[in-house]
Order: C-alpha cells, then sequence, then structure tokens
DNA sequence: CATAATTGTTAGACAAGGCTAACAATTCTT
DNA sequence: AAGAATTGTTAGCCTTGTCTAACAATTATG
C-alpha cells in the first residue's frame, strides 16, 4: 500500500449534515428534512440535495418524502464528528474559560478541520487538569485569577521573587 | 446602526492569499505569481484569477506581468491573519506540545475560523503557563510527564492520597 | 540580439454548495 | 373525506474557487 496523503473523506458540509441528523435522531425519533433545515439554517432544497449525495456515498437512508436514516456507516462517521465537537467544545469551556456559545461556535467550525493529534491533546489535557490534585488553589483556578486581574495571584508572583532572591 | 450578524469579511481562500503575499514580501523582496502558486500549491491561474478579486476589493496591487504588493489595507488583513496564525501554532506547540509540522497544518485551516475571543485565550494561556512560578516540576513540565506515562506524576498521586485520606 | 525558457494571462470547464420559484405529496382540520 | 396548510422535491440559476489548454509577455542565454 503506497503512502499517500490521507485527506479527510467528507466536506465539512456533509459532516454537518451527518452531525445535524445525528443530534436530531438522539434528541426526538424520526429525522425530517425540515428540521435539519432548520437545524443548520439553510433551505430545505439545499438538505434534499445534500441528501441525495450522502445518498450515494452509503451514508444515510432517505425516501422521497419520508424520514431520513443514517447507515452503520454514516452512523460512525457523525460520530467522530460529534466527539471532536464535544470534545472542543468541552476544552473551550473548560481549559479556556469561554462561554458556552463562543464554544459552541468555535467547535462547529473547527470540528471539520483539527488533526486527530491536537485533538487528543486537547482531550489529554482536560483529563490532566481535571485529575491533577497538586495544590490548591489548583491551576484553573490561577488561571482564572488571570485572567480577570491580567496578573498572577499572590502566591505565585511571591514564589517568583522566591526564586529571584536564591538566585542572587 | 443596525445589528447585524458580524460575518467574516474575507474568505479562508483569500485570507490565505493575503498571508502568502505578506510572508513572501517579509522573506524575499518582490513577490511574483509564481511564488504564491507555489507556496499554496495551486496553479498559476488561480492566483491571477485571485489577485483580480483582491485588486477589486483594493487589499492589492497587481498590474498584468509584475510584481504584487499589499494596500495598506490589505497589509492590515494579512497582518491579522499571520497574528492568528502565530498565535495558534505557538499554543499547539508550547502549551499541548504538538510537533510543529501538524501544529503549522492546524494553525492554517483554525486561522479563518476561530473566534477572536479564543484566540484571546489563548494567548492568556500561554503567558500564564509562562510566567506562572509556583512550584517545581511546574505545569508544563507535570502535563508533559501525564503525556508520556498516561497518569499523573510521582508528587501529583501523593498530593490526590493525602486528600482522599483527610476525607475519611 | 535572437531564440529558448520561464512566467503570466485568457478562455472555458467543472464541482460544490448554496438559493428561488414552481410544483407535488403528505398531513391536518373540520 | 375535501380543502388548507405544511412539507418535500424538481429545475434551474449563481458564486466561489479550482483546473487545463492555449497563447502572450518577459527574461535568460548562446
Amino acid at each position: 500500500m503506497v503512502k499517500q496523503e490521507m485527506q479527510r473523506q467528507h466536506t465539512p458540509s456533509m459532516e454537518d449534515y451527518l452531525e445535524a441528523i445525528a443530534m436530531l435522531r438522539d434528541a426526538n425519533k424520526a429525522v425530517r428534512v425540515s428540521q435539519i433545515s432548520r437545524r443548520l439554517k439553510v433551505r430545505m432544497p439545499s438538505v434534499t440535495s445534500a441528501l441525495e449525495k450522502l445518498s450515494e456515498k452509503g451514508l444515510v437512508v432517505h425516501e422521497r418524502y419520508r424520514y431520513v436514516e443514517l447507515t452503520p456507516e454514516g452512523e460512525s462517521v457523525a460520530e467522530g464528528v460529534v466527539h471532536r465537537h464535544e470534545a472542543l467544545s468541552c476544552f473551550f469551556t473548560e481549559a479556556l474559560d469561554i462561554d458556552r456559545e463562543t464554544a459552541e461556535e468555535d467547535a462547529c467550525k473547527i470540528e471539520h478541520v483539527i488533526s486527530p493529534l491536537s485533538l487528543e491533546r486537547m482531550i489529554k489535557f482536560i483529563e490532566f487538569i481535571q485529575a491533577c490534585p497538586l495544590e490548591e488553589p489548583n491551576f484553573p483556578k490561577r488561571y482564572k485569577y488571570y485572567l480577570e486581574h491580567g496578573q498572577l495571584p499572590e502566591e505565585c508572583l511571591a514564589k517568583g521573587l522566591e526564586k529571584e532572591e536564591r538566585r542572587k
């Protein structure tokens, strides 16, 4: 097998459709064209034509005028997108202390382009700051202080000074 | 003034062209169509037609068969893109310990879609971990340990146990 | 300086992914 | 169950951004 540029299998647009279908199905029961249209803020004809393409690729099942379903393969693609979305949005809210709305917006864009490695590291990062118990006030707390006050909290400054002292 | 969806002014493609022009100019002296073509891995006619569009928008100056220059406005747009790129790539390498190549690739994609807030927070984050001197082994060091070994370093585990003990 | 090599442009094709207008099927309401 | 309301589809158009092929200008070289 020749080593070739492993390029993303599906376009951002197609990923958005798959993700929307998966999430609507999880929330409700049967997925309709109109719902996808509303959720993605595109007109219904755009949905119809996207579904046709996804059908051809074997990712969804859609008979005219009927509900939409994911095939097992479509399911697994959607799962991947949703997973990336959730990891990203969690990283933005938990690690960077971004508001939920902005975090969601950014996740929606970035989920289509981020590398597996970077995603994995963000997940590891969250695990790490959640697991690592060293000191209180701990890392996220000190970080928030820095965000709010534009400078390090007392205990950091103090330690910083100590260090400088020792160096003399 | 009516509140309206503040949408990104320029497409990812246009931003890529502006960024490439700025960086080529910084590296060399005069920017040619062929250089842009090579750097962005698109064919020359694509460059020509992109330059025409950017000209119409007043972002570049380009007379047929001659060098390409940025207008002051093009300059400032390019500066923004380059700034986002550098902040992102720095965040990936410094904060998440990603290799330079992957960091660059991700930065190239994400620079077109990230919100100003998330970008600002990433910058703040880097400043913070670089400035905060609390303990050694410090945060980035402990994080790397976690990456390599899949579990927290000794001193974290110890602290974690202490905590649990106290709770009994 | 004449011609070869390189660089750049034009013209035209094409794919993706949106849209509107018009029509068709389905579902709701009485 | 018949008409009204809703939902979905078809047809066709538009923009963006790429490409190839063919031609034109510029630059380099013997």
